[in-house]
RNA sequence: GUCUCCGUAGUUCAAUGGAUAGAACGGCGCCCUUCUAAGGCGAAGAUCUAGGUUCAAUUCCUAGCGGGGAUACCA
């Protein structure tokens, strides 16, 4: 609608100036259904927002878009033309093109093969599947990738565990899922540990046979690591966690070495007296950062410096390389950065931090040495047989739909949870809370949609079908009761692309409750398939058919399906 | 010390420099012989402090206060 407006302005007020115009919602019980503000235009014009508003109401008068307008403050409130109006809404755009062109690579996950996952994967997770989605609906193409941590002391230590009291027990032998079996190993090494201290002097050797090739601690190795992948892509799986594709950290850790001499042959790295091997990023105040150790063994910034250009080599060129990580690594990622481009590797890649905030809990930081990790399956779990009893008391439900709309019911919860809150911050993660489907939460968001379902349903036809036989504008009759709901979804454009351009999924969730409560508020006061009359009928189902859909699109981004009944 | 993120109703969170700072939970009052009450309607309730920039500041700047985090040959 705001183009129509500015090209009519254009061609009735100021060519020039019209485009400067801003538009903005009206708030509440202010009458009008779009608000145009003059501010910008002060100075270019050097007069008052009213002076400027009464031309742009007089040069309205006769626009064939409005109704009638209204000055209230420095605000010109505009009534639109409901014919023209509700054309816009059912025509609003789903998706949109603010990222067409561009290429976004971007890398989460990132998990330890020594463990299973746990709510802070959780919180990254969330982030990092809504973060995809939203690029892709603004026209970006996208490129998911992830990185195993699959060796270092860790693992070492829950080998050594499992190398001593293993007896060769596996998690089918104890009926175990894979990552929580190898990773009670790990819980096992700081149990022994703490028995024997003697067992620590072990791990050194262990690294070093294992890095060495040795056949049975790579053996043990792959195992292990075998065990916890499983694991882990079972609950990637149960999470709509997926990539296209995986590096594993030790099937390039080598290079890193390489890549550390070649930097030092250039001169962009220099050595120690010892032999250790840094970059020097003191003219960034960054201090040095160490890239190759003494004794000659690669850390961990080395293999990220070369995982880069194995990605570019595989993906080819890409505009934005996002690292969804939490935000204590801030420093860390800055070097690594920074390294890229003293190496001359970045070219015009964008690399950009994704730092989000801890999730604690309502009992402080979730600490692994006290045990207070909440492991993700177990959360999960939890979550979804809360869903399944509240299921159970709608008694409409066999056995196999209610674990299925327990699941998606489940993955709502958790990633509104984890998405309602802006990245930056640290959130706490209340089991209680999250639990507790009433009011502002994903469940709410899926309820909506459920009963636009289940109207469509009872009209005898379903929604997709209702969208491809587009309505004809003809033959609807708008009322006044339609326009909040309608106004909502002119938004969705706009929250679209700046959600996008802010790479920030928290924007979509605010819509979305915003939409759902006007729906919902619209839904109790409006019957649709009892409107007044059939040309009204027809036009709250456009409607309702409409908000579906933008509804169902803003849930796919944050990784939320829409289940059939709930 | 330095860097960085954060500080908004009793609580958990929103708010692209613009209208009366939006929600939810909790507490209060309503609404199920009418499309699913995991819902709707109504009333109460908040910007850490002190300066500054601006016609306009929760938002930007400076200084405090309070809380996370980072400052490794860990990741």
């Amino acid at each position: 609608m705001e183009p129509q407006l500015i090209k009519y302005l254009e061609e009735h007020w100021n060519k020039d100036l019209a485009s400067k115009l801003q538009f903005s919602i009206v708030p509440k019980d202010k009458g009008g259904d779009l608000a145009v503000n003059f501010f910008a235009l002060t100075k270019a014009l050097g007069k008052n927002p009213l002076e400027i508003g009464s031309e742009v109401q007089k040069a309205l008068e006769v626009c064939p878009l409005v109704e009638k307008s209204q000055m209230v403050g420095p605000y010109l409130n505009l009534y639109l033309v409901a014919d023209q109006f509700f054309q816009d809404v059912l025509e609003t755009p789903i998706e949109g093109k603010i990222l067409k062109g561009k290429t976004i690579m971007v890398e989460y996950s990132g998990p330890n093969t020594n463990k299973p996952l746990h709510l802070g994967h959780m919180r990254n997770h969330a982030l990092g599947i809504s973060l995809c989605a939203l690029f892709e609906a603004a026209g970006a193409k996208v490129h998911r990738v992830n990185i195993l941590n699959d060796k270092g002391l860790a693992l070492a230590k829950s080998m050594l565990a499992y190398d001593h009291f293993g007896e060769g027990k596996t998690p089918e032998s104890e009926g175990i899922k894979p990552d929580l079996f190898a990773g009670n190993w790990y819980v096992r090494y700081d149990l022994e540990s703490k028995k024997n201290p003697e067992l620590e002097k072990e791990l050194p050797e262990i690294m070093r046979k294992w890095e060495a090739g040795d056949p049975y601690w790579q053996g043990l190795w792959k195992k292990m690591t075998d065990w916890v992948l499983a694991g882990v892509r079972q609950t990637y799986q149960r999470q709509g966690v997926w990539f296209d594709k995986e590096y594993r950290e030790s099937a390039h850790y080598e290079r890193g070495r390489e890549f550390a001499y070649e930097g030092l042959k250039k001169g962009v790295f220099q050595q120690k007296e010892d032999g250790s091997i840094y970059i020097d990023l003191k003219d960034l105040d960054m201090g040095e950062k160490t890239v190759l150790r003494s004794d000659g063994t690669a850390i961990y910034l080395t293999q990220d410096l070369s995982l880069w250009p194995i990605r570019k080599k595989d993906f080819g060129h890409i505009d934005e390389m996002i690292h969804v990580v939490g935000d204590e690594q801030d420093y860390y990622f800055k070097t690594v950065f920074e390294s890229l481009r003293k190496l001359d590797l970045a070219g015009d890649t964008k690399f950009t931090f994704y730092g989000y905030g801890l999730v604690n809990l309502p009992t402080g930081r979730m600490k692994s040495r006290e045990g207070t990790v909440v492991d993700a399956d177990n959360l999960m779990d939890e979550l979804a047989a809360a869903a399944a009893e509240k299921l159970a008391e709608q008694g409409k439900f066999n056995a196999e739909e209610t674990h299925a709309t327990s699941e998606q019911v489940m993955n709502a919860a958790w990633k509104f949870f984890l998405l309602k809150t802006s990245p930056t911050k640290s959130i706490t993660f209340d089991a209680q809370k999250s639990v507790d489907f009433q009011g502002d939460s994903g469940p709410y968001l899926q309820y909506a949609g459920v009963r636009i379902k289940s109207i469509f349903e009872k009209a005898g036809f379903d929604l997709k079908t209702g969208l491809e036989s587009r309505p004809v504008l003809a033959d609807l009759e708008f009322t006044e009761a339609e326009k909040p709901l309608g106004v909502k979804i002119l938004q969705w454009p706009h929250v679209l692309e700046r959600a996008a351009e802010n790479e920030n999924p928290t924007f979509i969730v605010t819509y979305l409750l915003e939409l759902a409560q006007a729906w919902s508020s619209f839904y109790g006061q409006s019957s649709i398939l009892n409107a007044e009359n059939e040309a009204l009928k027809k036009a709250r189902l456009a409607l309702a058919a409409k908000t579906y859909h933008v509804l169902e699109k803003g849930l796919a981004i944050l990784g939320i399906e829409i289940p059939e009944k709930m």
